[in-house]
RNA sequence: GCCCCGGUAGUUCAACGGAUAGAAUGGGAGCCUUCUAAGCUCUAGAUCCAGGUUCGAUUCCUGGCCGGGGCACCA
């Protein structure tokens, strides 16, 4: 299904391409206006055509809306076109069409928030989370987690071929220092209760390297896990060992062999370099160490073969804090340069700031200072946590405080949204409408203003949707839920469903409809759709 | 020094180059004999600074100032 917005980006663009074939190429943006008095859709177009053409854009416009006009595709959909202001031009649906997308809603089988896959670019990993299995998830990680999470439901439900996938990086240095952390020997740096209660469990092993390899897997179950899968209500499709995927498998020895076999390294110093330099890189990078590590680039060249070539991904995206945005040129070089270049993408979440008390707490795994994701599922609960991280844009930096956040958290925007669900589940309980009899509607026809402003925010949704798809920004969801929740308290307050026992019908359906989407939108971002508060 | 983000109501965040910059929370004033007042209505309150591009800039460019992060043969 195609969303009337893009179909009207393409009329528009038919349409200019018929006045001038000069814009054949011209992208056609069409928006959401500001004031509700713009109308429902607005375009920008003639006032850019006009700056080309050399003419005055409501000339353009007018020609435009002509041309819409005689469109048949775009018949009825429309009470009018108009142009306003220096150029716009602006859509206003009609009742009917309105109505009859209530009804159509309604009676789909599936779900309404379904869109085709754009391009060919159908088989999608994402990666996230993938903290080190050192330690608890923290903060920071639940910032990434229900970011992708949802980002990855927000692909399956449009059709896409989504492995949400979290790699574990369970060999490498870090496991041996995580050994000696166990041990509390001099070598140790990781500090928390954790590893207080590892070093009781583990002495009786012998060496950092077993002892480390031991912990890492209690954490990643006891602790990573355990709270991704039951806190945070976010399913892997697959955890990918590091260990056994490509170290087992010698998967990295193949990749740096063949590496070195198209010149792409060079040795200096006894390490290996990449040439990352030739490919956009500030600099080159060490895949293989003098002592023969290798560093976590040469980790995911050998990564990068296991997804494109041997899984066959279209696509690949990371999800990544933002510390690591270093690291992006250097992957991005490797992607190109064992062939797969523009379909590896990485996207940075900025950094969470902690305060406690007003004063900031620095989050270091190593200090042991740090907030763990259970304090914070414990202090506030999941929907208020998913959702209040959701709202945020991945480039912004969250200022994060606790104590705010729990006293918060019985005002969590996510309890409006819930409300609304469950008004909308009361009224269904309603004697008069589960034991009544439905009269004959023909066809739907609303005619009231929270009716039609109710509808209008649901049928938003597959444009959201296919927003997110296209840029990846995720907030918009928390964003159309707070707005659809609006809507229909607006519409509650003002609008009886039933009236001194009197059901209306018409009125029922819409409260079903909205339920219904609703109820999909919630399922996407991951909380509940209460019945009652 | 170089690179990446950010700077918007008291506070925490939205805003796809557009028309009158939105919410939430906090402040002030109201609304329950009718489907859940976790709601609704009204009210006060903001684009860091200086240039530039544009018909139009919170948004793009340049330069400041402030904050966060990164510049390893660490992960």
């Amino acid at each position: 299904m195609e969303t009337l917005r893009k179909q009207l980006a393409s009329a528009l663009t038919a349409s200019l391409t018929d006045l001038n074939p000069v814009f054949k190429d011209v992208k056609v943006e069409v928006d959401y206006p500001a004031i509700g008095q713009f109308g429902d859709y607005t375009s920008n177009i003639a006032l850019k055509a006009a700056k080309i053409l050399k003419i005055s854009p409501q000339s353009v416009a007018e020609e435009l809306i002509l041309k819409l006009k005689n469109l048949k595709g775009l018949n009825g959909i429309f009470e009018k076109i108009e142009t306003a202001g220096p150029g716009f031009i602006n859509f206003y649906l009609s009742q009917a069409y309105l109505s009859a997308q209530a009804d159509k809603i309604l009676s789909l089988k599936g779900a309404y928030g379904q869109l085709k896959p754009r391009g060919k670019a159908k088989k999608i990993q994402l990666e996230f989370i993938s903290a080190n299995p050192t330690g608890p998830l923290t903060i920071g990680n639940g910032r990434g987690g229900f970011f992708g999470d949802v980002l990855g439901n927000v692909f399956k439900q449009c059709g896409y071929g989504v492995v949400k996938e979290y790699l574990i990086n369970d060999a490498g240095k870090q496991i041996e220092v995580l050994g000696h952390s166990v041990l509390q020997d001099e070598q140790a740096l990781y500090k928390g209760d954790y590893i207080t209660e590892l070093h009781k469990r583990l002495q009786k092993f012998n060496g950092p390297a077993k002892v480390g390899a031991r912990a890492a897997k209690i954490i990643l179950v006891e602790l990573l896990k355990a709270t991704i899968e039951q806190g945070m209500r976010v399913r892997f499709d697959r955890w990918f060992s590091e260990t056994k995927e490509l170290r087992k498998t010698k998967k990295i020895e193949k990749v740096i062999a063949w590496l070195k076999k198209k010149n792409y390294l060079y040795q200096s110093e006894g390490a290996w370099w990449f040439k990352a330099t030739e490919r956009g890189d500030t600099r080159d990078r060490v895949l293989v160490k003098g002592n023969g590590e290798f560093t976590y680039l040469a980790n995911d060249c050998a990564y990068l073969v296991n997804k494109f070539s041997e899984r066959k991904f279209d696509r690949v995206i990371n999800i990544w804090g933002a510390d690591h945005h270093g690291d992006v040129p250097g992957l991005l070089a490797a992607a190109e340069a064992l062939g797969y270049k523009g379909r590896q993408e990485i996207i940075l979440m900025q950094f969470v700031r902690l305060f406690k008390e007003g004063k900031e707490v620095r989050m270091s795994k190593r200090l042991g200072t740090y907030i763990t994701m259970d304090e914070l599922l414990k202090e506030v609960g999941h929907d208020a946590a998913r959702f209040l991280f959701l709202m945020y844009s991945n480039n912004t930096h969250i200022d994060f405080d606790l104590n705010a956040a729990k006293e918060k958290s019985e005002k969590n925007p996510v309890y409006y949204v819930q409300y609304a669900y469950a008004r909308l589940s009361g009224i269904l309980k309603q004697e008069a409408i589960a034991k009544g009899k439905q009269g004959k509607i023909k066809a739907l026809a609303y005619g009231n203003g929270q009716e039609l402003a109710l509808i209008k925010s649901l049928l938003r949704y597959p444009e959201v949707l296919e927003e997110i798809i296209i840029g990846y920004q995720v907030q918009r969801l928390p964003q159309l839920a707070l707005e659809i929740a609006e809507k229909f308290h607006d519409f509650y307050n003002h609008c009886r469903v039933i009236d001194r026992d009197k059901v209306d019908w018409q009125r029922v359906a819409l409260v079903k409809l909205t339920r219904k989407v609703l109820g999909e939108v919630l399922a996407v971002i991951g909380v509940a759709a209460p019945e009652k508060m």
